[in-house]
DNA sequence: TTTAGCACTCAGGAATGCGGAGTGCTAAAT
DNA sequence: ATTTAGCACTCCGCATTCCTGAGTGCTAAA
């Protein structure tokens, strides 16, 4: 059953109100918007807590949005934010200065949107699976030490200096790189372990254990790619917020954002194509530490059809058109700085 | 003038529990471990509040160490301790596993400390100046794509992909990777700007702006180096401590901590060169915010005798013994770390 | 259907009182 | 000269009480 027009107008503007202020509003701070009385306000709130939309924190404060409110409230009620030309531009630039190694590139796009929000973020990659290496190089630094340059699938460039205990010359280092491309390169990360001790073995008078050390920094790498990575920052603006200045409450929150490996293993609510945001409100959200927060997410690509997701976590009052108008500019501009060089489908295609 | 030796054994009794408990300690609880009455310790702390070694939180409350104390404490008092053998194999193997690039090892190195002492920590590394490109490598991933990895002074590697609009041969990124490397390495950030115009003239003709992209990205890598990098973490563990139950208190330090650019132009304390250790207890500390904090700090070894600084930040009610020890250990395997290869001089050199 | 009026509820701040922990001081004991 | 017992005193923390103001629900009139 649909609420009346009239319903939804009080709805809304004690949302924005409270949003504002994190008072409870009362019937009179309303009936001064509307030109309605305040008895008659009070009917239609009494209405509005029966279905569920308001609570009161206790019998005669003024009321407050329920989950299911805010639910109402996102749904139809919101207006989309738009963010004015100046700010995304300013974003986009923003991001564009920090072009740097994918994990530096959305570490630094969460501290922005921290930063941007006032909001503790978090930020996921991709969880890449049956990843493999594509290439290795190896760069002298000096007789006795070298650099691994290894780059995967998901052109994902990790690197290690390596030092040892003896000589080597650039003609062995050669030999090494294309030994470790043509017997290592495409495998998965369970491919290489039997393979690497018949080959290594095979050529093991040119290069001690050489091979093995490479290849098992390799594997390190694979998996710790494989694994999502994950970045959070700005937890200390949790507590600029009303609602945080229970430590209890902060303290809970906190140190769920700080539980790196819990967050990883999140699954990733599948995002609906058109719109990349989703907005998960109080109980909505499954983590139990989550039940009475709010979670604004943007998906962004990462490329080879990857994604990832960046989010924002805050109290369930919390200006949802502005943060995920935010959001969803920060992870368009991921995606669109990973997805450089691959032209949008017919984005400038329309000749004029 | 000296301190009797009872004064000193009472305030270290009043320090140690009162780290253990946080509770101000009273002259009867100080009566049961010493066989003396509680009037007696009355009289001794009376003094040593005199003295300015203790405070008291009011009329009738136990008494507190000053910071004054604490520095007593620390400076004479405080046994140093000796993490057992499993504990410090537990850290260097829990540092061995994350080996990786140096922003990573630094980074874990942090979280490490944090979990370990339960406080927040921070890392710093070393700000090398006049730093300069060793060597450039491009890596071809695909005709229109290729990755720069540049290598500095400090061994330490950036690298970037670079997407381009048009193809590119293999021959083509051969010559411009020895172009690179004749012309632009070896110079310092300040160098590279004049030259970068002479030469991308002059070679203008077989890639547009190609060098232009590659250096410029050269020089942001340099400036980004050249500049201390920050890494905090463990903000959440604040939280658990009694002295930060106060938001506003929590607040104010976590901000302090999340301000990276003030925290990298901090003035490195000279770490005196037999322990590598140093505290700072409460309004010994410059930082406005951290008057009434204490931290440890330990330096490490990056290399090229370049140093790096861990610290560690709670309130002045700190096992200082304790953090100190496992701040020590994490910076030596630190320096361990980097330094892998040279020789400690002369530290197996004793025959016998 | 809306509104005015009124009794009712309840959070939260100020005022008060109380118990306990710890002190400082004095005078006796060693 | 120290140490100790004893006692009056201070002051925090806690609970209790009281009060006020904001906001409600309900009823009855417009």
């Amino acid at each position: 059953m649909e609420l009346s027009e009239r319903k939804k107008r009080i709805l809304r503007i004690i949302v924005e109100n409270y949003v504002a202020t994190a008072e409870p509003v009362g019937s009179k701070a309303i009936s001064a918007e509307l030109a309605l009385s305040s008895a008659t306000i009070r009917n239609e709130m009494a209405d509005l807590e029966e279905l569920g939309y308001l609570e009161k924190p206790h019998t005669s404060a003024g009321r407050v949005p329920s989950p299911k409110g805010y639910r109402l409230y996102v749904n139809e009620l919101m207006e989309e934010q738009r963010l004015s030309m100046e700010e995304t531009r300013q974003i986009n630039q923003a991001l564009q200065i920090k072009m740097q190694e994918l994990d530096r590139v959305i570490d630094q796009a969460g501290k922005m949107v921290a930063q941007l929000t006032n909001y503790p973020t978090f930020a996921l990659t991709g969880g890449l699976k049956r990843l493999t290496i594509r290439r290795f190089d190896l760069i002298m630094v000096d007789s006795t030490s070298f650099i691994v340059v290894i780059m995967t699938d998901s052109k994902q460039v990790r690197n290690k200096l390596f030092k040892l205990p003896t000589d080597l010359s650039e003609a062995q280092l050669q030999l090494l790189t294309t030994l470790l491309n043509t017997s290592f390169t495409g495998k998965t990360l369970e491919e290489l372990t039997p393979e690497l001790m018949r080959v290594a073995e095979h050529a093991a008078g040119s290069a001690y254990g050489l091979i093995s050390l490479v290849v098992s920094f390799a594997m390190e790498c694979l998996e710790d790619l494989e694994n999502r990575s994950v970045y959070t920052s700005g937890a200390n603006h949790l507590l600029e917020h009303p609602e945080y200045q229970d430590v209890g409450k902060a303290q809970k929150l906190m140190n769920y954002l700080s539980d790196t490996p819990r967050l990883s293993s999140l699954p990733l609510p599948e995002l609906s194509g058109d719109d990349n945001t989703k907005i998960l409100i109080g109980p909505e959200n499954v983590a139990e530490e989550l039940k009475d927060t709010s979670v604004v997410l943007a998906s962004y690509d990462i490329g080879d059809g990857m994604k990832g997701v960046i989010g924002v976590v805050g109290p369930t009052r919390m200006d949802y058109a502005k943060v995920a108008a935010k959001l969803s500019c920060v992870a368009e501009g991921l995606s669109h700085l990973f997805g450089q060089g691959e032209l949008p489908p017919g984005k400038d295609g329309e000749t004029k």
